[in-house]
DNA sequence: CACATCTGCACCCATCTGGTTGCAGGAGGT
DNA sequence: ACCTCCTGCAACCAGATGGGTGCAGATGTG
């Protein structure tokens, strides 16, 4: 399930503010948001891997630096997925509401 | 931000997997989840206090039993909120794209 | 070449968290 | 009244995780 590391990846505030900051510059490095988030380079670059992995974002090396753009696909997606279930939730309570009341 | 507790929530497998059980028998005690997944009760129950928490699941005492029901709005206004992310993301990458290439 | 930077690696640390067990307390059933 | 069954509380544990520091290595720039 790709959903999973999505979802974990943006359970933290961290990284979603990370997410912020990279679409809003439109690409950063993690020297760039360490001194735009108040943590350190290191953590910044541990949270870039969990992103990364999960599809959220994509670096690409520049000369010395490292350059990480926003990836929107697996975001959509896993929006997709969310809504789908909502939909599968509320027809199932519909089923039994109905057996409910009227038979 | 009320996303942020729905993603905590979504982010464990368990809990996911608790809220498919869930939504399948249309409504259940935590007893009954137990032994449906291979987790202690007490881990259930606080998996469902997470899960109430963030309002995708309300549980409502029937006599000496809590019988537990799914809950899709705070999910459906999650994947709106990642779908109109996806979308700011997208654009703002149009923009920019636009920049590099035209002028 | 020498220097400034940015990345990458290796540890270290405290807290969070998923999970367990054990036990007390209520609500039904007989 | 007695037994059963389900909930609720508390303590405890090991591993994951967010965060930090220090140092080596690579890449531009004066």
């Amino acid at each position: 399930m790709v959903e999973g590391e999505v979802l974990v990846a943006l359970a933290d505030p961290t990284r979603r503010r990370i997410l912020d900051v990279v679409a809003a510059l439109g690409e950063a490095t993690a020297t760039v948001l360490a001194d735009e988030i108040p943590v350190s380079r290191q953590a910044i670059v541990k949270h870039l891997g969990v992103l990364e992995r999960a599809g959220l974002v994509e670096g690409r090396r520049a000369g010395r630096e490292v350059r990480f753009v926003v990836r929107s696909e697996p975001l959509g997606a896993t929006a997709a997925w969310m809504t789908r279930l909502a939909a599968d939730w509320d027809a199932r309570l519909a089923v039994i509401k109905r057996i409910a009341e009227g038979d």
